[in-house]
DNA sequence: CTACCTTTGTTGAAATTTCAACAGACTTTT
DNA sequence: AAAAGTCTGTTGAAATTTCAACAAAGGTAG
């Protein structure tokens, strides 16, 4: 675990908790690493949820389907981030979401019960955790609800600037990478991936965006 | 306080309190009441989040507004629901929601401070109270998802179907009644009130649906 | 370096949504 | 009970989005 420490010192989870505690405390939590390649799934749509997930290295990304195989995007996680907190917490017996592995991953999993429930040794910093944890889910509702804010715009173009004012301010830098190719970038947006490359065309052309690939510059 | 204690006791932040500690905890608490007509705002948009508020009577909207004035609503808040926790418990200092009286109201707000720091007179029950926040926190969060589901639908006959059909699963009917009107429907649905009402209209003619104002029946 | 595969941009046609305007039904107020 | 105001359904035109198809660009593997 101690190769993961510098990684986890940044995950909101474990903030306000000192080295050695922390590695106490991941045995104590019955912590798991595992390993997913490209494309492999993390955590798949339909079961239940157990496990609270910390990705070490590595991204992933959260993504609903419908029967149509329509999907929407719902963020992605980046390393120190924590993910399925919510169904876990909730104890949700059939996930709707799926968690898929961008790039070869490493994920930390614990069970959430483990967690809610101190322990034995009834550790100190197990309240810091759980309260951690609560920050954590309250941050996560407001993520959520910012992609609400992008996608309630009724055109594509005004999706797509408001998610790019968002990521620049995010970046605090007019010029920016984003996290998405343009299907993803599609499907975050709920559009359609023409349409959307259409309007990106159009941005730049009246000089409003500068855009090359996954790279983009706010005029 | 001891006249809302039959809708507290519905109210998730208190469940697994016993009446006696929930009356001590909501002075230790300092737990307020407060009226509002309809129409008004009972939380302001950017404004700092500072108070949970719990709704005893009534009911209202919680609503995000853009620049050109297009809203969606985010969800309706019933008697006994907790609503603002995510954002008191983040510590938000601009709200990006409104909270409207959707008809005269009786509110109780807390300021999350005294939630989050345990009192000192230290009572037990206080560690059940911020295990239940979290609960409902992750519920919450899973309820906007939920919203997501819906509003991913890239057609006005697709999101009004994945709505309704969430209805009648709530109310465990194919007949039921929504808590909206048609604007608020279209606000809730991001699409179009005129749209909406053809769109309904059409279901009708089909026999898919049978509907009248605010009231629905799957067929 | 070539062949293959994936991603991106473009296009036109079809389908859908938005917008604006209005009439009838329903509610509330006086 | 009338008047005023709100809500709902309809309509047609304009704007936008989706869909399907393809070509060009970028990446990868042998």
């Amino acid at each position: 675990m101690k190769k993961y420490l510098e990684i986890l010192k940044k995950c909101p989870l474990f903030s306000q908790i000192e080295d050695e505690n922390l590695l106490t405390m991941l045995k104590c939590l019955d912590a798991k690493v595992e390993f997913f390649d490209k494309k492999y799934t993390i955590i798949a749509e339909g079961n239940p949820a157990k496990h609270i997930g910390i990705m070490l290295s590595g991204s992933a990304q959260i993504t609903q389907s419908d029967f149509y195989g329509n999907r929407t995007i719902l963020t992605t996680v980046e390393p120190s981030q924590v993910f399925a907190e919510a169904f876990a917490c909730a104890q949700v017996q059939t996930v709707p979401v799926a968690v898929t592995a961008n790039e070869p991953c490493e994920v930390m999993l614990i069970d959430c019960a483990n967690i809610l429930h101190t322990c034995n040794n009834n550790c100190s910093f197990h309240q810091q955790l759980i309260f951690n944890l609560m920050r954590n889910l309250a941050a996560k509702t407001i993520l959520i609800q910012q992609k609400i804010e992008i996608t309630s715009k009724r055109s594509t173009r005004d999706k797509l600037m408001t998610y790019l004012m968002l990521q620049s301010k995010k970046a605090d830098s007019n010029s920016f990478d984003i996290p998405f190719n343009r299907q993803e970038l599609a499907d975050y947006l709920e559009v359609d991936r023409s349409g959307l490359s259409t309007e990106i065309g159009k941005l730049c052309k009246e000089g409003i965006i500068k855009s090359n690939r996954n790279h983009f510059e706010l005029i």
